[in-house]
Order: C-alpha cells, then structure tokens, then sequence
DNA sequence: CTGAAAGCGCTAACAA
DNA sequence: TTGTTAGCGCTTTCAG
C-alpha cells in the first residue's frame, strides 16, 4: 500500500507538497502539482483516513442511533440526515440498537473514542444521567424521542397536539368510546400520545373508561391481542386509537378475526404514518411526521453543536400532518 | 481529554504499562495494575481509537452495505451478520446506498482509505471490473446477490431452483396461464428466477407466452401496473409469479382493483417472504431466503479472508424454503 | 511556493 | 515486570 511518502518521493517533493495537493489547501505551482497527481495516479495512492483523522483530531463522521433499521419510518429520516450530511461532507454511520439499550451506550461510546464527531440519537431510552452527561461533553442531538425535562437538544413533533388532533377527528365522527391502545408507559413518546387522547376528551366532556384504556409494547402482536381482549367486553369500544401504526394493524386483524368490519363496526387510528399505513387494506387514518425534515433539522442542529465551542443549545418542535384514509371511517360519510 | 501519558503520569508507570493493563496482554504486577486503573478512573480515560487503529493497522470494524434498509429483509440478515461480528469483537458499520451505486463505491473505498477491514455488500449493482480488483486486493463478500461467473466470495440461496419450486407449485395447482412479472433484467438475481420459472415450464411441457413475461424494477407500483395491463389481455393468465414480494403486492391491489378476487380468480406469488408477505392480505405464498443464516455465512466466510493471507475464496449456496400461504389457492382446496 | 520537522495517541519490539 | 523508544501516515507550523 502506498503511503504519502512513496508518493513524495515518487514526485521528487515533499510529503508537505502532497499533503497540499491533496487537501488543495495551500497553492502549489501548477507543474509540481501535476507531478504529485501523476505519482498519485502511478501508485494508486489513497490517503489513510485514519492517519489524518488522528492529526487532525475529527473524523467529519457522525453515527445515527436507531432503535431498529426495519422501521421505514426511521429511513426517512435517515434520508434527510445524509442529505445535510453530505452537503457538508459528513460521512453518516449507522448503529441499530435493536431495541437494546446497552447497545445505544456502546454507540456513544464511540464519541469518547474519537470515532465520530457527533451522534443523532433516534431513541432516548437510556439512563437519563448517561444521555445528559455525553451530551454535556459532545454533540448529541435527540430526534423524534426527547428526555423529558431536559436540555439535550431536540428535534421531535408535538405528540400531545397531533393526539389531540387525532383524537378530534375521531370524536368528529361522533364516537363516544374511544380505546387508546398504548406503548410501554416508560415511553415519553408514548405518554405523550397518551396525553394529547385524554385532553381531547376532557375538552369535550367525554369520559375516558379506564378499562378502554390498555397498555401493550408497540408490536403489532400486542396490538392484536389487547384489541382482542377489548372487543370482549360488555360495551365494546367504537373506536381504537392505536399508539403507532404496526399497533393499529394488529388491531385490525383482531377485529377481522371476529368477523366484524373496519371501519363500520369500529374505527382504527394509528400513528407515525409508516409505509405499511397505505398499502394495508383498509388503509390507516393515521398522523404522519415529517420524517425527513426531522432528519434534516437534526442534523443542521448537530452541524451547529460541531462548529461552536459555545454549545448554543436549542430544540426544534414540528408539526405533523393528520392523515385521513380509509380506517377511520370518515371516507365513508 | 485525557491521553495514555496523563494516566502513566498520574499512575507513575511509563505508557508502555498502561497499554499493557488496557489491552490486559502481559502481565502486569496486580499493584501496579490496580493503580493504573485507579488512574484510568480519576481521569475517565477512554484510549483514543483512532491511535489504536493507526498503530495496529486495523480497525475490527467492517461495513455492511445495502441497497436500501427499509427492507426487512437486509436487517435479519443483518442481524445474521452482527451476532457473528459481535462475538469476534467486530464492530458492524452499515452503508446504505438507496439503490445509487456511486454511494456503493463511496463504502467500497473505505477499504482502502483503511476505514474498515472488510465489507459485506448485499448488493453487487456496480460495475464489475471494479468489484472484482476491490476484491483481489481486500476482503469482501457478497450475500444474497452475485457476480455472474466471478470468484468474488458469495453467499446466497440458489434462486433458480427455489423459482422451480415456486412454479412447480402453481403448475400442481393446475395453473397452465402463468405470468412472470419480472425486476430489471440487468441483475442477475432476477435473471435466475425468471429462468427458474421457464424450466420448471418447459419440463412440464409447458408453453411460455411471451405476453405473460412482463418487466418492472422490483417497486410495489410497478406490480401494480404490469398487473393492469396483464388483466387487460384477450386471455388473461390465471397466475401470477412476481419476481419479488413488492411486486407481488402491487400485483394483489391491481387485480382487487377491478373487482378479481385472490386467489379465486387469479392466484399470485412473490418472492424473499418480506415482513409483509404474511400481514398483507391475502397473505403471500412466496420463498422465505434464511436470511439470518445468510448473515452468518456471509461474517464467517469475511472473518476468513480477513484472517488468512492466501485467500481462500469459497463461495456458499443455502436453500430458500416454499412457504405456503393464502394468494397462491393452495389452502382453499 | 516548498521543505524540514514536530507530533496526533497509541502499540510493540527490545532492553533492562 | 516494567521502561525506552521507534514509528503508524498524515497535517501543519515555521523557515526559507
């Protein structure tokens, strides 16, 4: 493998004089310049990246924290990412935690290490001190989750209006049983969702029966089997509000399963507007983030942390988009 | 930040006995240990990878690319992949090239920029000459597609006959109108599966209408269409082989779309076994790849080339299994 | 415009 | 068991 000096030596300067071609920082006459790009050429050459990181002390690579890579909703975000990314000449690495926390701690160690320059986490279930301690020292930047309480900066929708939102369309609909079907409490996306439910209700006077209200994990699986379990009871729900997509499409299927229909014997609402909400049939009424602008705000907040010694620490909130299909029924008035 | 000198200096040991208690490789007196570690505590040292990396001239990270991970199917084989990275202390880097090959040579470059020690590509959409020096010089493997009559070490199932298996399957059902949505024809993973498709026709003496065999590029939406215009014919066929699962789909919501039933009408079958085949419904008779065991090769045959000067290229053929659902018809009789 | 030389932080001979 | 020292390949002053 050539080094810098084969090559200097090759072109009868220095290795200086390469280092500037290279980098064409300095200017260099336009013979010797030619000289060291014909050696380059001859030799194969290709600079050792990591020779140059360690001198330089950055790395121009950030690694994206995701909480698992199948989710198509993460890969958007992921494309907005690596479109500021690349303007910017970041390389973008990925990490998928798949749900493991200890996983997500080995991918910020990666910061202490010197392997990256900065992180955007996609996930923010670690240990509360951890997250805030790392983001003290580097740049981090959280998106889509948040800590709640926290300065970390972020870059996320407002869960609790998009509920609400949702929440309203459905009693627009005129139900008047409405079940929230919900992820693991330890989520604030999660209680988020949960929150914005209860504040449509209570603003319009509505009771929420807390045996309408039932927690599972964010599987479709556990969606088909809560649903399952409320369609047994005495006064079944109208309507189902579904804490995420892949939790609204186990729903379905447990309705179907009974052989009742979606959405004339009861409505189904998701959230996050994966790929999956459009093509499923009935197709999902459901609250779609503006996934790619999340990644690209994230990742302009990130350039911004990177840049500046003074960490100006800010925090973007985006609005979603209530997405009215076929699920919900209001297709069919 | 701390270097290793600020710990040997705090620890009053020379650097040489902190590498030691770092990498824990001789010994080193338990006293002497302990006080380095005490020092290593006080500092929050984390040594500087980059270093390490440098000096030993490799860095035990290899990159995994892939033409897109929204497909489900990538990260089980991904999944494949990092339990056997983990276990060998290999750091797992992804690259997804959203199906734009130059990204594909930018991750193939790391390689020589000494970024990573070897790569996996799940694709091998690039120019083949390229593909081929690459990996006469450095490790790489290719899963799931591959080079047509390359030595570039592959791991994949064998696609013609699991596309024989497929037909056979629709010709026991007594299907004798049988249409072939096909991907692009320049890759090859497609190539096989067609041709899969005309042996098991030809052998059961079986006419191949030319009019069945239709190309699109792998997109649900493209299913949809070839699908249209295949409904549209004098004699339309009575099923459908799509070259993968998207396909497949596409193809289902396009016959649903005329008012067809499936299987009852038109029976249809996909390919890869994708996390929607079995949610979608109709669920998909298709061929599920062991993708995780995929993943596994694939790490194990890289650990090989990484590890051993002469590089022993072997190449690894698994089998994809017939998985049975409700579009081909099968279970209705 | 170019070269000499220091040194990024670490590991691994080699010596003691 | 420990220390000394020479680099890994590059960038970047500082001189010239």
């Amino acid at each position: 493998m050539a080094t810098i000096n084969d090559v200097a030596r090759l072109a009868n300067v220095s290795v200086a004089t390469v280092s500037r071609v290279i980098g064409n920082t300095n200017r260099v006459k336009p013979e010797t310049r030619s000289r060291v790009i014909e050696a380059i050429k001859t030799l194969n050459y290709q600079p050792n990246i990591l020779a140059r990181q360690l001198r330089r002390k950055e790395t121009k690579s950030i690694i994206v924290v995701v909480p698992g890579i199948t989710n198509s909703f993460f890969s958007n975000v992921l494309l907005g990412i690596e479109t500021i990314a690349s303007k910017y000449e970041y390389q973008v690495l990925l990490g998928d935690t798949q749900n493991d926390q200890s996983k997500g701690y080995a991918y910020l160690d990666l910061l202490k290490q010197k392997q990256v320059d900065g992180v955007i986490s996609l996930t923010a279930r670690m240990k509360r001190e951890y997250l805030e301690e790392i983001s003290n020292q580097y740049p981090v930047v959280l998106a889509c989750e948040y800590l709640e309480g926290s300065n970390v900066p972020t870059v996320a929708i407002d869960n609790i209006r998009c509920a609400e939102k949702l929440t309203q369309h459905l009693i627009n609909l005129r139900h008047k049983r409405i079940a929230f079907l919900s992820g693991p409490m330890e989520i604030i996306l999660n209680r988020d969702r949960l929150k914005g439910f209860y504040n449509s209700m209570i603003i319009h006077g509505m009771e929420v029966d807390s045996s309408l209200v039932a927690e599972g994990d964010f599987t479709m699986e556990s969606g088909y089997q809560l649903t399952k379990k409320l369609l047994t009871l005495e006064r079944p729900p109208t309507a189902i509000f579904a804490a995420n997509d892949e939790m609204a499409i186990g729903s379905i299927k447990a309705i179907k399963c009974i052989g009742w229909k979606v959405p004339k014997d009861v409505a189904v609402v998701g959230f996050d507007d994966i790929k999956m909400a459009s093509i499923f049939e009935p197709s999902l009424t459901t609250i779609a983030q503006p996934a790619s602008l999340i990644g690209i705000r994230a990742m302009e907040t990130l350039l911004d942390l990177m840049n500046q010694e003074s960490y100006v620490r800010r925090s973007t909130i985006l609005k979603g988009d209530l997405v009215i299909r076929e699920s919900c029924g209001a297709t069919m008035i």
